[in-house]
Formats: C-alpha cells, sequence, structure tokens
DNA sequence: TGAAATGTTGGGGCG
DNA sequence: ACGCCCCAACATTTC
C-alpha cells in the first residue's frame, strides 16, 4: 500500500460522513427482537425509519378494512416506542420502489435495511429496490423473519424441491429448531443519534396521512375486543403461557372458550416474533411437566402451519390467486350471488354458520374451528369459489394475512397443498352437538329474538351434489 | 382438523 | 334352554 493512501476503512468512514441508514418496517412493528432494528442502530450511522403504505402495488390485496384499522393502532403503538430510542417513525403512502429510491436521493442514505415479507407483489417489490440500491452502490441488509433461516434453501432431502406436504415438513423443521437460541422478550438498545435530516423531516409524515381508516366508521365497534403494539402482544403471551396453555389441547376446539392464544394478529403484524413466542415454549417443552409439555408441543405444530404457510406463499406465489391444484379452473365453482351474501351477513338460518359469521363482523375475528366449517359450507354445499371466501375474510379479519388466507381456504377447498380430501365436507349441524354442545357460543353471538329462518341449503342434499361434482372433477 | 353408510357384536326381551 | 329379533354401541368402509 502506498503510504499516502488512505486505509480503505477510513476512506469508508470518510465518506459516511453525514450519511444515514434508512430502517424501513414492513411485518416487524416491534423493538425487541428485531434483527432489522438492531442491524440499523449497530452502523453507528442516524437511522431514519419508515414505514410505507402501497395499496397499489398490492393490489389487489392491499390490507382490508379491519386489517388497516388494526394497521393504524399498531403503527402508534411502534411510533411512540421508537421514541424512547430517539427514532421518528415517518410514515409515507405511495409505491415502496418509488418511494425509497427518493428518499434515499434526498436524506444522504447509503445504507437500507428491512425485514423480508413473502407476498408476491412485495417480494417482486423488494427485489426491485435492492436491484436499484445496488447499482447506486447503497448497502442494502434483508432479514428473514420466522424460523426458517431461508425458506429457499429449505428443500426435501429426497429430490431438493419445495415441500408440498406438512407433516414431512413440520417434522424437518421441528427437529433442527436449536433450543439453545434465545431471542429475548426485551433486547437492548443503543439510542439513536438524531440526524440532520429529521429537522427539515420533523411531523411530516404522520399516520393519519396513510388513510388507512374508513369513513364509515365500522371499525369502531372493534376497540373494545383488541390491545395493540408490542406491550400488548407479550401480555396476550404470558397470560396465554400462564393461565391457559394446558387447556389448549382439549379446550382448543371449543368455541365457547377462551382456549387459544389470540396471538394471531399480534403476529402478523410482528408486534412480536415467532421466536420470542418460541424462547417462551422451551422452557415448558424441556421442563418436568408433561402435561406443560404436550400442550407447548402442540402450540407450537399450529405456529409451524404460520411457517408452511408463509414458505408456500414464497415458492408457490401463484397460490394467492389461483389454486395449487389448477384442476380448479375458475368454471368448477358456481357463481350465486345470493347465497355469498347471506353466507357473508350470517343469515344462512344455520345456527353455527350464522354465529361464527356474526363474530367476525363483530370482532374481526372467529374461532379456527368455525373458519373451517363455514368455508366448508360456502365452497362445498354452496360449490362457490374459495376466493370470494377468502376475500370476505381478507375484508374483515384483523389476523387477515395472505399465506394464511390462502393456504386455510385452499385447503378446505381441497385444491391446495396437503389439502383436506374432496369428501371431508363438515356438516354444521354435528359440528354444532359436537363443539357446541351447550349452543354456548351460538347463543352468545345470535340475537335471541333472531328469527329462526329455514336453512337456505339443504345440508343432505347438498353434500351429496358436492361428492358428484368433485368426483367428476377428479378423473377429468 | 369429516360424515354417512355399512358391517359386526353382544345383551336383553320374548315366544 | 333356545332361537330369533331388535337395537345400541362400536368398528370398518366408502365417499
Amino acid at each position: 500500500m502506498f503510504p499516502h493512501t488512505p486505509h480503505p476503512e477510513l476512506q469508508i468512514r470518510h465518506s459516511q460522513n453525514n450519511m444515514n441508514t434508512l430502517l424501513w418496517f414492513q411485518r416487524d412493528l416491534r423493538l425487541h427482537h428485531n434483527p432489522s432494528l438492531d442491524w440499523a442502530l449497530s452502523q453507528s450511522k442516524p437511522v431514519i425509519a419508515v414505514y410505507i403504505h402501497s395499496p397499489q402495488e398490492d393490489a389487489p390485496w392491499s390490507e382490508g378494512a379491519a386489517s388497516r384499522w388494526w394497521l393504524q393502532q399498531s403503527l402508534s403503538s411502534l411510533k411512540k416506542d421508537l421514541l424512547e430510542l430517539n427514532i421518528n417513525l415517518h410514515c409515507i403512502k405511495g409505491n415502496s420502489v418509488e418511494k425509497i429510491n427518493s428518499w434515499v436521493n434526498k436524506h444522504n442514505i447509503d445504507s437500507v435495511v428491512w425485514t423480508n415479507r413473502v407476498e408476491p407483489n412485495r417480494v417482486k417489490c423488494e427485489n426491485t429496490i435492492e436491484a436499484q440500491l445496488n447499482k447506486q452502490n447503497i448497502t442494502v441488509k434483508r432479514f428473514t423473519p420466522g424460523l426458517l433461516p431461508s425458506p429457499s434453501k429449505f428443500l426435501t432431502l429426497s429430490n431438493e424441491t419445495a415441500y408440498r406436504v406438512f407433516t414431512p415438513f413440520y417434522r424437518r423443521l421441528r427437529a433442527e429448531l436449536n433450543f439453545s437460541d434465545y431471542y429475548p422478550k426485551s433486547s437492548q438498545h443503543i439510542k439513536n443519534t438524531i440526524s440532520k435530516e429529521e429537522i427539515k423531516l420533523k411531523d411530516k409524515y404522520l399516520i393519519s396521512n396513510l388513510d388507512l381508516l374508513d369513513t364509515h366508521n365500522w371499525h369502531s365497534k372493534l376497540n373494545k375486543y383488541w390491545t395493540h403494539g408490542e406491550g400488548s402482544a407479550h401480555k396476550m403471551l404470558d397470560h396465554f403461557i400462564e393461565d391457559k396453555i394446558l387447556n389448549y389441547i382439549p379446550d382448543r376446539d371449543y368455541p365457547a372458550t377462551d382456549a387459544t392464544s389470540s396471538l394471531s394478529a399480534h403476529l402478523h403484524f410482528g408486534e412480536i416474533s415467532l421466536q420470542q413466542v418460541l424462547s417462551a415454549l422451551i422452557p415448558l417443552i424441556q421442563g418436568n411437566s408433561i402435561n406443560h409439555s404436550v400442550a407447548a408441543e402442540g402450540f407450537l405444530r399450529q405456529l409451524i402451519w404460520r411457517e408452511y404457510a408463509q414458505y408456500i406463499m414464497y415458492h408457490f406465489p401463484h397460490t394467492a390467486l389461483k389454486p395449487m391444484n389448477e384442476k380448479y379452473k375458475p368454471n368448477f365453482w358456481k357463481d350465486d350471488k345470493e347465497m355469498l351474501q347471506k353466507w357473508q351477513q350470517g343469515n344462512t338460518g344455520i345456527t353455527l354458520v350464522d354465529a361464527g359469521m356474526k363474530q367476525l363482523w363483530e370482532t374481526g375475528s372467529m374461532h379456527n374451528r368455525v373458519r373451517m366449517l363455514v368455508a366448508s359450507l360456502l365452497t362445498k354445499n354452496m360449490g362457490i369459489n374459495w376466493q370470494h371466501g377468502a376475500n370476505w375474510f381478507w375484508d374483515t379479519l384483523v389476523d387477515a394475512d395472505l399465506a394464511n388466507n390462502s393456504m386455510g381456504w385452499q385447503w378446505v377447498a381441497g385444491c391446495g397443498v396437503d389439502a383436506a380430501p374432496y369428501f371431508r365436507i363438515f356438516n354444521p349441524d354435528t359440528q354444532s352437538k359436537k363443539f357446541d354442545k351447550n349452543n354456548a357460543y351460538s347463543n352468545y353471538w345470535l340475537q335471541p329474538d333472531r328469527l329462526i329462518n329455514d336453512e337456505i341449503i339443504d345440508l343432505g342434499s347438498s353434500r351429496k351434489e358436492a361428492l358428484v361434482r368433485y368426483k367428476t372433477q377428479i378423473k377429468n
């Protein structure tokens, strides 16, 4: 090296003067165990944080009404929490490809970090952004969320293709989980140094600019059912681990009980990470109580279903809009708008189905067993395209998640990965007798003076018709 | 993570 | 005592 050439590292340091790191929040709306945040703060440069709401890019899967309501609350919570670290969260509405590019150029940014998503539109945008940034010699750092190091590298051992069946996927992932990794409930952070840029930016990019809330105020009733943000997510988890998990296995199928974790929306928005939940389960799995360990394993298996849905969405992006099994063309399904509407409004006359649809409308959520049976009624008995059901759930569920939604609906409709066999058709009356014996759930969600309409569909004959339809389809 | 149809078994009533 | 029928309870098969 020539004596007067500065050491390369010094050169870099020098060029970093006045430069900032852009931290792009997506579905990781938390401070603790957030690798992107940790990385950003470790760069010894001021951090500029953004959230970008991109309904156009995400179409037709831009967030539904219930989801936007949750997002609004979750962002306020994050924004407040971030202030403790001297980080302002700037909320921007627009296409992420353009916005990242313009922010990088306007605000002296030389590195960008984010946590990946798996939705096809998002993957496309993220890859475009990365390519653009690489061209401009901007450092790009991306993290993969969840328990899998990388979905692209997790393939079947026999022929190195993506797992299409849950159980082998589950066994492998479960076996490879490293219980000595610990993901802290709370992380120690160094505080951000506020950049000169922040003065220009201050208070211009408010959450309200995102226009997340519908003007007709449907969402206001949701307030009484949910709390948001990282703190709430951990409270829910603690409550589940301490008070509920022992009843999880025996009670989780009974919709009148409060036996499930209710973490789905928190997990979807990344208010809490899957690894943090795993960390809370590990002591139970490894402890002396067989009951605790069985319960924790059972719950973990359900969490791995989430991971599997993400994995499938990554490997088979077309499943957001088309069935995994492409035999099921649009013309396989019936087009019955009237039936669809009665289903949506909970006016089928079938008690447990109507109760579920009311719970959904009222709270933005529905017990999982009831989700399965209302979906079975729509797709199998009514023969209506699963996508109509998926759209309705997408707009009304606070935990709407493209990967889980697409997989779940196709599973029930019998056209997805590892799908329920075509002949598995739920009888909502039988399900009611089994899982809501005393009608505690139905009575809770249905008005006592509700006119008991006749059931709009004959369960027996529609079942038989569905069997014929599917059987014919499989032959062809 | 289903339901219905069909098959099997065994106990009890009864001629 | 025996055979017969009925039927509940459970098991297996089928869609």
